[in-house]
DNA sequence: TATTGTTATACTCTATAACTATA
DNA sequence: TATAGTTATAGAGTATAACAATA
């Protein structure tokens, strides 16, 4: 009798996980990927695109559409680096600030519900695990090399 | 100070455990929808295609390429059902069987040394939490209804 | 007619590479 | 020339709907 996997068991959770926060999301008139921005952006600015998309796990040339909405809504500044005007310093409007503050907290409501169907216990160590397992950079989630097998 | 969000935290580590998958399941000479299927037949063999894909969160549209290069490997059975012709009883061969074991046991191995980096009663308490909550619905996780507020 | 499986189509998401501007 | 950002294109993955076979 196997243990189900960890990774098919998280891929089942996650999916609704996100399909619970797609109404919230859409309430905001952000996308999912506008609150993984605004999320990056809520600690402190960032100087690139290009470091932000790295910091939420997108590319580059993806983000940068939604990088346009959220300026357009008024909910990031997105101004030249006058040291260097290639780059441009992103940060949150007020606006942008109480905007995800607002979705954040509906969003972690209902996993607060979920993980309330939890003993005590194993919350706290599901969320220490989660944050621990979660600072792991994607190297070393996937471990040692694994060399090509030859035919 | 608020707590990061479980669903972007497990999304990230999703998508790494993910990466880690693919290389073994390419060995293996599967995909990770071939996978899953397999896995679903580990337990018990299925009547019909769409009760299939139900079980491993697939549209029944998605899982027939897959099916076809499953049956072409000889790691799954597929025959009409006698008792009514349009169904299709899937099953798992020996040889299904046992590739899946071999692919199941590196996946878990690198599972494993991931989760024991954590203390022994997080990693007990974070084991039987993802085994509940994966256990729940898409409903259940999604929660209350989110009536569409009119603009 | 209702259901199972299949095929076809369109749509979204993602990745790659080419282009513009600044340095 | 190198870097940051943008645009364009193609590819994979996904969802929807139409179709064929069986009941």
């Amino acid at each position: 009798m196997a243990r189900p996997d960890l990774g098919a068991s998280l891929h089942h959770l996650v999916r609704s996980l996100v399909a619970a926060e797609l109404p919230v999301l859409a309430r905001h008139g952000i996308s999912m990927w506008g609150y993984a921005v605004l999320g990056a952006l809520c600690d402190s600015p960032v100087r690139t695109q290009a470091a932000l998309a790295e910091a939420i796990g997108a590319d580059k040339t993806r983000i940068i559409g939604t990088l346009d909405k959220l300026q357009e809504a008024g909910l990031i500044a997105r101004e030249p680096d006058p040291a260097d005007r290639r780059a441009r310093l992103l940060s949150l409007t007020d606006a942008g600030r109480a905007l995800y503050r607002s979705a954040q907290g509906e969003i972690q409501a209902n996993e607060d519900r979920l993980l309330a169907l939890l003993p005590a216990e194993d919350r706290h160590g599901f969320l220490r695990a989660v944050q621990v397992l979660a600072a792991l950079t994607r190297e070393e989630i996937i471990g040692g090399p694994q060399p090509p097998r030859p035919i």
